[in-house]
DNA sequence: TATTGTTATACTCTATAACTATA
DNA sequence: TATAGTTATAGAGTATAACAATA
């Protein structure tokens, strides 16, 4: 019972896929990211895998400006959350670092996604729920790839 | 082969699912909403589903607030995606609706991000999308449940 | 008076342009 | 002069509070 599969075509899996995502934007919006906004959040993300990098790198990472990059950082750092450093080589430059408590509210809000997640995870029968992982791991798989050869030129700041 | 699934457990899943969340979100990203912003993408898509509510109703969908939700209607209503027409039975109300346009827009958006799935969904095997299909309307199916019971008391519009 | 919607005002986020400081 | 970053200013989105119109 649980190895039928109907059509597999892509445009099939598009759609339920598409549905997926959207439930997952309402289930997680619950998790709210409280005291971060959508744009803080963004920033936190960046720099928590590109830690210590400058102003400009974060900006075009978000593909915003300086300035609007610079003002949110205004608010991170207010709020202890981020840290500026003066760079030691250019001292033009400013380092950016997640600080001790931006790094414990990621990890925490990790968590409630997770446990948001969860919630609906036990709800399904356990053959569909390991196939929905050997499907999303091939999934990640492909996207991963998908996003590395398109991402090449989508980055627009070609000069 | 393709019927190996290890440990199903939900914590595990989670993971998974987050990732492919997040991939998802860079994916979609790339399928801009122009011209319409975030927050009027939310108004056309509640309208698209509840068209012809009032403005008081929208703003509660929205869980947002009355004059934020006008302001926001008055520039989709200047750009020709809604409509508002005075309600006939209470005078008061003001009806929104979708305008040709504006369904025009949404249906053209469903399909760019339809496509960038299938960009994806392409380069898995035939046997995982299969499993991805299965494990994802388990999971919608899920998510919607989860959804309506949590979702009881937090929708504030318990009147 | 209670309800629907708008206007008044303020704060965040975003952008472009002008400015300061370093190289 | 070129580059890194900030400040100046403006527009969109959001909120609360005060208001207008209708019931």
């Amino acid at each position: 019972m649980a190895a039928f599969r109907p059509r597999p075509e892509p445009a099939e899996v598009a759609r339920v896929t598409a549905t997926a995502g959207e439930l997952l934007e309402v289930l997680w919006g619950r998790a709210s990211t409280a005291p971060a906004s959508a744009s803080q959040m963004r920033v936190l993300l960046t720099l928590e895998h590109q830690d210590g990098i400058n102003l400009r790198t974060l900006s075009a990472a978000l593909a915003s400006t300086p300035p609007s990059t610079s003002r949110l950082c205004d608010r991170l750092v207010a709020v202890g959350l981020v840290e500026r450093v003066v760079g030691r080589a250019d001292r033009r430059e400013v380092r950016l670092h997640l600080s001790t408590r931006g790094r414990a509210f990621l990890d925490d809000l990790r968590a409630r996604r997770e446990q948001e997640l969860q919630a609906v995870l036990t709800l399904m029968p356990a053959d569909k729920r390991a196939a929905l992982r050997e499907g999303l791991e091939a999934f990640c798989d492909a996207a991963a790839l998908q996003m590395h050869d398109s991402g090449v030129r989508s980055d627009d700041r070609t000069a």
